[in-house]
DNA sequence: ATACCGACCTGTCAGC
DNA sequence: TGCTGACAGGTCGGTA
């Protein structure tokens, strides 16, 4: 589900909701596939701590927890259909709940997660991600990166050792704003090209942001609200539908695994 | 080194 | 109505 811009949002919406309140308890279902540290470790970093910040790394959100003395970082990670959500305790508990972290302001933070692709996990080290930001990184970098690679343009961009954040919906995006093929491969790009991918990417995450998300399907901001980006997509599910510049039919193939559009005209 | 492919899971929707 | 298969925002590990 969530690429860079959905996990801005709900990291910011935390951040927004909860920075200076406290964790008081937490309870932690047995779905031991999203727990990738022990649940005695995650109750005894989380319990009694404050939260002094939430923020994005990658498409992972970390909460900076202070408890006692020590530092700690809780680290979650969505997968495709995870949600990280304050709400009222009275709320109803959604299924596939997975975590319940009671908080002193009486509310709680819950993380649901159905498919269990999501991650969650406390670290005492500071998290990093492997790739570079895309909003931070420079065109001269951006562009040395992806020169270093023969794979499918699209590939590399979904590939987050290089870029961490971009994922499916963004890739196809760009590079329909970019007007190239998603197969070409990524060294045989000119440094126009990737100037142009460089401007572009950076322009669909910003655009994405402003509009709090995709929702395609089941995407929810730390509140429960949906996105606004998905009336903005020009090429992502939209196969057989016109390319909005020149009427041609989108077209959709698979890319390592991954339903991939572009318009057969302005992509080259 | 690189790149496909299935696996990991549940839910939904289209088609028969 | 109900079954079956395809597909879904992401990553990982195995294999060629």
């Amino acid at each position: 589900m969530p690429e860079l811009p959905e996990v801005e949002t709900v990291a910011r919406g935390l951040q927004k909701a909860v920075a200076g309140d406290a964790v008081e308890s937490v309870w932690i279902g047995k779905r031991p596939q999203v727990l990738k540290s022990a649940a005695r470790e995650i109750e005894k970093a989380v319990t009694g701590a404050t939260i002094a910040a939430v923020r994005r790394v990658g498409k992972h959100i970390v909460v900076d927890l202070q408890n006692g003395s020590a530092p700690v970082q809780w680290v979650v990670h969505l997968g495709m259909t995870g949600s990280f959500v304050v709400c009222p305790a009275d709320a109803p508990l959604e299924k596939h709940t997975h975590l319940v972290a009671r908080l002193r302001s009486g509310r709680e933070l819950r993380f649901v997660d159905p498919r269990m692709f999501g991650k969650l996990a406390v670290a005492s080290t500071a998290f990093s991600a492997a790739g570079a930001e895309p909003l931070e990184i420079g065109a001269e970098e951006f562009t040395a990166l992806f020169h270093g690679t023969r794979a499918p343009i699209k590939s590399a961009l979904l590939n987050q050792a290089l870029l961490s954040g971009v994922g499916n919906i963004y890739a196809d995006e760009a590079l329909f704003r970019a007007g190239i093929r998603p197969r070409r491969r990524s060294h045989t790009l000119t440094r126009a090209e990737l100037r142009s991918l460089y401007d572009a990417v950076r322009e669909v995450l910003h655009e994405a942001i402003a509009a709090g998300g995709t929702t395609v399907n089941d995407y929810m901001n730390a509140l429960g609200e949906s996105g606004r980006f998905q009336f903005d997509l020009r090429v992502y599910g939209r196969e057989t539908e016109p390319c909005l510049r020149c009427r041609t039919p989108i077209k959709r193939i698979v890319i390592s695994g991954r339903s991939t559009h572009y318009c057969p005209k302005c992509q080259k």
